[in-house]
RNA sequence: GGGAGCAUAGCUCAGCUGGGAGAGCACUUGCCUUACAAGCAAGGGGUCACAGGUUCGAGCCCUGUUGUUCCCACCA
């Protein structure tokens, strides 16, 4: 294969054929090692309903890179992957292609028929998502996917509620809870989306009973549930209405008698200081409600429409009811003012639709004890926070939390294990399904037809994947608790929260010591990718045509933790680009490979020690930002190395050997050309896992595949910082000469001969080979200080030489003189600043040995260099 | 009302524990130099939002200001 390897890369070609040799060779396995550390990750599952976007595919590429590097170093790799049922958005997708398809509703099939119908569509799409992970190169264990509706998580789900409802942390129990007209079902509070919208505040008159012509005046954002209204609220130190305190007024339209009652919650300076009170839609007005003994009437039904507690307005929709009664209050001359007024109105996350608040008789769990113990595992740092900043996030969320809602009015899910004895009432809670009632022994008892929420169930993910409740399950034993949970900033509370505090009631143990926060994926003007505005790019197409390695290294590369990030299809171009460069470079070190061995040669030459010491730099702080979750940084880096280091110079560099007559030469040069890019494969494979995959299975190895290779280490032997330092002189050097070629225009085909004078001759004895390939130098020779005929010959300077060459013809002196005092003028500044900070007595007492160190060094070298500089320019005269 | 993030080159963003301002794209110039024109070489371009402070030294730490984005919260 050698030869005939294509100039371009296609990763259309290779990504699929490497995928599967993986997947064929059993390389995802997370298997149980007692030699081995473990190392889990546990995959956010996606929604069944869910395609792909950009948001999963950063997701995926994290996690794939964390276990990827993991694996390398030597850890029982675990990731665990699966998907969610998704209760509301799975049920509202499957509802409408039945009314698109058939014109029917759920309740035309049944509960059953219905049931039969998602698990169908399951089937049908379930595992389209997993298709497009594999895609993105995921080495998850496939073997060990999981579903939130499997019989073992289901399991799970139900021996939590039993035991959360026997330590009395669950309770069913009738509270205002936010109710979603559209899908008629509860949610919780982390369900509603707020949004400021316009509103209006209405002023509207009730009539004080028994004082004709005497009104309070309320104030309101939604009129029409004044036909709920049983009482009027104002503050009982407000001295405008301290007579009114247990009088009447008569509510409009309604007619009905309200008592107007005292309580704090009242804000005397907002509005006029009088509050309606509606205790079955709003839950502030409910807590009065149960303060002052207020009766509740639930005005709006399931589907938000008045029902028959609403009198005449019965049937009207809730904002038709709202014009229809603004209209007649306005008409009894009821209507004081409107006010425009800006409000947060709460919406379902799922379909948008205002939210109601509604009293209705729902299933909650008790937050306050399990989230003590969430807090205190985050604030003592058993589970830590990347960034930081997001515990913050999470512990004010934990502090101020309220019963969690748990119950949903859908079909799709997991039914409560609960049945209430239609005899004694009581209800009877169970893993598996009683008999009978556990109080009277009746045997009639019926099921809550309620589902749980979508949460519930992943609350317990890194665990119930684990095969718990089963507490001897050996994976449980091994692989829990798991490591690195990543995900998104934007479902925190809904899952991260829910996890932390499930796995430390259930298990005793939080479930990962680390969250692992990403931001959003935007459009390229920073909007969020959504289907309504149409502007997601499909992370497939993008994999598709760049290929998945380019795709993955664009969402890593210059990203940081936590923060979102825009996506630019010319980034992935880039990223394309730089696979491309690494498989010519390949390419090349391949071209008349003749060795079969890889491994270093006994002797270096400079540029060798050079490539080595840097390639241990390398290792150590990519290694370390990757252990720091530094993952941009990290790959930045390995880009950098590859590109610069590896390709502009080293493999330029060992051309002179390659291209020689010496085959010792060749073949030194070939060991660290092969060395250096296997290393350096390894580094960036967990980045970019196909082409490197590829590549290293054309070079010599040993082993079967590089996935499963040991990530590097540097050998200390490599760091030889004086070998690097006069290998960098003589790229100095070469640097120089082009740069004054290239100003002055002077062809590659033009050659001449350099003269380097300098005090460290051995430096330089070495760069004769590449000076004339690199600098375009007919012939190199160096000289000590003392050069006397140098009239006439410019070229340029470094800190450790002069350089002369005989550019005279070619070059524009009076141009060369011009740049050569601007340049002294700028070295001058620069020593005088530095300088001055050599003088001051603050910086030499106060700051670390090996800076000041640093800056006397450099203080010399520019004091060299402009001494060089003046000598030329004399030269010039 | 509370909390957080961001402000660095024309654009998008990195910059780890304070010590010589970086990358990609775009731009200018010259190169088809036998791995790569999806390339090579050279180059232009920044008062690191503003004002103070700490420090020998601040893009980085502290305070404040401005602009901007986001999250949370039961003011009808």
């Amino acid at each position: 294969m050698k030869k005939e390897l294509p100039k371009v890369y296609e990763p259309q070609e290779v990504e699929g054929r490497i995928y599967e040799m993986w997947e064929k060779n059993g390389c995802f396995a997370g298997h149980r090692d007692p030699d081995k550390k473990p190392f889990t990750i546990v995959m956010p599952p996606p929604n069944v309903t869910g395609q792909l976007h950009m948001g999963h595919a950063m997701d995926c590429t994290l996690q794939d890179i964390l276990i990827r590097f993991k694996r390398m170093q030597g850890y029982a790799a675990l990731w665990v992957p699966g998907t969610d049922h998704a209760g509301i958005a799975t049920q509202i997708k499957v509802e409408e292609e039945l009314r698109k398809k058939e014109g029917l509703s759920r309740h035309d099939l049944g509960r059953e028929k219905f049931l039969e119908r998602v698990w169908d569509w399951k089937h049908q799409y379930g595992n389209r998502i997993v298709a497009q992970q594999k895609k993105m190169g995921a080495s998850c264990d496939w073997d060990r996917s999981r579903f939130t509706m499997d019989e073992g998580l289901s399991k799970a789900v139900r021996h939590v509620f039993v035991s959360l409802y026997k330590k009395g942390l669950i309770y069913k129990g009738s509270r205002i809870v936010n109710w979603c007209p559209h899908c008629v079902t509860a949610l919780s509070d982390a369900e509603v989306e707020y949004q400021d919208k316009p509103g209006h505040l209405w002023h509207l008159r009730y009539p004080i009973v028994g004082e004709e012509g005497r009104y309070v005046i309320v104030a309101t954002t939604r009129p029409e549930t004044m036909l709920g209204d049983t009482g009027v609220a104002v503050n009982p130190n407000d001295e405008r209405y301290k007579d009114l305190i247990g009088k009447k007024c008569l509510l409009p339209l309604v007619n009905r008698e309200i008592p107007i009652v005292a309580d704090e919650y009242v804000d005397m300076e907002f509005g006029t200081g009088c509050v309606k009170m509606t205790p079955a839609h709003d839950p502030n007005d409910f807590e009065v409600g149960l303060r002052c003994n207020l009766e509740s009437i639930r005005v709006l039904d399931d589907h938000g429409v008045v029902n028959e507690n609403g009198g005449k307005y019965q049937g009207l929709e809730r904002y038709e009811a709202r014009k229809a009664i603004v209209a007649d209050l306005d008409a009894l001359g009821l209507l004081e003012k409107i006010e425009d007024h800006q409000h947060n109105v709460g919406t379902c996350y799922r379909c948008g639709t205002d939210v109601e608040p509604i009293i209705s008789a729902q299933w909650f769990v008790k937050m306050g004890p399990l989230a003590e113990e969430a807090l205190r595992v985050v604030k003592e740092g058993e589970t830590k926070f990347v960034p930081e900043r997001f515990t913050k996030t999470y512990t004010n969320w934990m502090e101020n939390v309220h019963d969690w809602c748990i119950s949903r009015q859908l079909w799709w899910g997991h039914q409560i294990p609960a049945w209430t004895c239609s005899e004694c009432g009581h209800i009877t809670v169970s893993e598996t399904a009683p008999t009978e009632c556990e109080h009277c022994h009746s045997k009639h008892i019926t099921q809550e037809e309620d589902v749980l929420d979508t949460w519930f169930s992943s609350a317990l993910w890194p665990f119930s994947t684990l095969g718990w409740p089963d507490e001897n399950s050996e994976d449980f034993k091994y692989f829990y608790p798991t490591d690195v949970l990543v995900t998104g900033y934007d479902i925190i509370f809904f899952w991260v929260a829910r996890m932390i505090f499930s796995g430390c009631a259930h298990t005793g143990k939080p479930p990962f010591h680390t969250v692992f926060i990403h931001g959003l994926v935007r459009d390229d003007k920073g909007r969020k990718m959504s289907k309504s505005l149409g502007n997601g790019i499909d992370p497939l197409e993008m994999a598709e045509k760049y290929g998945a390695d380019a795709l993955r290294f664009n969402l890593i590369t210059g990203n940081s933790p936590g923060n979102d990030m825009r996506f630019y299809v010319e980034k992935c171009e880039a990223m394309r680009n730089f696979a491309n460069k690494i498989w010519n470079a390949s390419r090349f070190v391949m071209m008349n490979l003749t060795i079969t061995e890889n491994k270093l040669p006994e002797t270096l030459e400079p540029e060798d020690k050079w490539i080595l010491c840097r390639l241990g730099e390398v290792i150590n702080e990519v290694t370390e930002n990757m252990e720091a979750y530094e993952l941009g940084v990290a790959s930045a880096k390995v880009y950098d190395f590859i590109w610069s280091d590896y390709c502009d110079w080293y493999i330029e560099l060992t051309k002179a050997r390659l291209q020689g007559e010496n085959k010792a030469a060749k073949v030194q040069a070939q060991q660290v050309l092969v060395y250096v890019l296997t290393e350096t494969l390894k580094l960036l494979h967990p980045f970019m896992p196909f082409i490197t995959e590829e590549i290293w299975q054309a070079l010599p190895h040993e082993g079967d595949f590089l996935m499963l290779q040991s990530w590097p280490k540097a050998d200390p032997a490599w760091s030889d910082v004086e070998a690097k330092e006069s290998m960098e002189a003589v790229m100095d050097v070469i640097r120089a000469i082009r740069a004054r070629r290239s100003e002055m225009n002077v062809p590659p085909s033009k050659k001449a001969a350099l003269t380097i004078v300098t005090n460290q001759p051995g430096i330089f004895a070495s760069g004769e080979a590449h000076l004339k390939r690199l600098a375009w130098c007919s012939a190199v020779t160096v000289q000590q200080e003392d050069l006397t005929d140098t009239a006439g010959m410019v070229c340029d300077i470094t800190h450790m030489a002069k350089l002369y060459m005989p550019l005279a013809e070619l070059v524009d002196l009076a141009k060369e003189k011009a740049r050569l005092e601007k340049d002294l003028g700028k070295k001058q500044g620069e020593l005088k600043g530095l300088e001055g900070k050599l003088s001051n007595p603050g910086f030499l007492n106060k700051a670390p040995e090996h800076v000041v160190a640093a800056e006397k060094d450099r203080a010399e070298k520019l004091k060299v260099l402009i001494e060089k500089i003046q000598e030329q320019l004399s030269a010039m005269q």
